[in-house]
DNA sequence: CGCGCTCCTGACCTAGGCAGTCAGGAAAGT
DNA sequence: ACTTTCCTGACTGCCTAGGTCAGGAGCGCG
């Protein structure tokens, strides 16, 4: 139930790209700068997110990262995803395939409960939503609520 | 972005002390064979519920555990929290202590939002709700979703 | 009291993941 | 050719997950 460095450091790689919008490939380094991200750690990193078919790049001079697709058809769900794996697995499987026996039947349902409000949630947010502070009500409802920011 | 074992096992162990009910302390290795839980890891697990007030427990012959609460007291979150920490904690750190530069700024808003919708799932549900199997609306919106049985 | 039952606790273990670092190779541009 | 930048695998140190083992401490009962 924590989210890990690298999804972190992920999605910020990526809103990155974001905001540079079309202006032509921006360098690891200057990603790992502006963010603060270890630069060995991130090109691991961002090599992930090539594969998984988020980012593109190119090498040599005016080389450099920038997002194969439009900033807004990108979710935070899939940044997520290229990095970590499937969300909300529970002993690592997906909770969908697990059954329990007895007075935990129905145990399932709320791990799917609970996947699904993380989906509701990470996939609603993109890349250009991010950016540009505009955040769809599913994130602006829960913000807006104090008790949200309570610790506990 | 997933569920340990231990928080799995502990939830399941909690929910079978709920079925029981008032009939007296309930053994270990009750439990561990009603849910397939190894009995020693099951202790340790149940000796930290005990430690967070959730559970409680007498040794000796006739001795065990029970809820040191009805069970429509308890939720999900109580008994994943005794044995996971905080919820959705990002880097290790609570989300709310975290602040992002650049235009990864309203990063925060995500992750808050993210335990936000977690905590309404998992605080909804009592341990009472998973074992009559009477989920509340929270969970039963999302579960009728054909979408959230969608492996993804 | 003594004895068995059950929880309580710490020590230990192994495999694997997390968060990186290092070194070198391969393409792209000039 | 030569520099720049990405690409990739190997490696590392530490920590957590998921347990097991051995013994101790409290409880009830005859």
């Amino acid at each position: 139930m924590r989210v890990s460095a690298k999804a972190d450091y992920a999605v910020r790689a990526a809103v990155e790209l974001a905001a540079v919008g079309d202006d032509g490939p921006v360098k690891g380094e200057r990603l790992a700068d502006a963010q603060e991200i270890p630069l060995q750690f991130l090109e691991h990193i961002l090599l992930e997110l090539k594969h998984s078919g988020i980012v593109r790049a190119r090498r040599g001079a005016k080389g450099g990262y920038w997002l194969a697709r439009p900033a807004d058809e990108v979710s935070i769900a899939d940044v997520v995803r290229a990095v970590e794996g499937p969300i909300a697995n529970v002993q690592s499987q997906p909770p969908e395939t697990i059954e329990y026996r007895g007075s935990a039947e129905h145990l399932q349902e709320v791990w799917i409960a609970v996947r699904a409000s993380l989906r509701s949630v990470l996939e609603g947010v993109t890349l250009a939503d991010l950016a540009s502070g505009n955040m769809p009500s599913v994130v602006g409802d829960y913000v807006a609520e104090p008790d949200s920011w309570a610790a506990r």
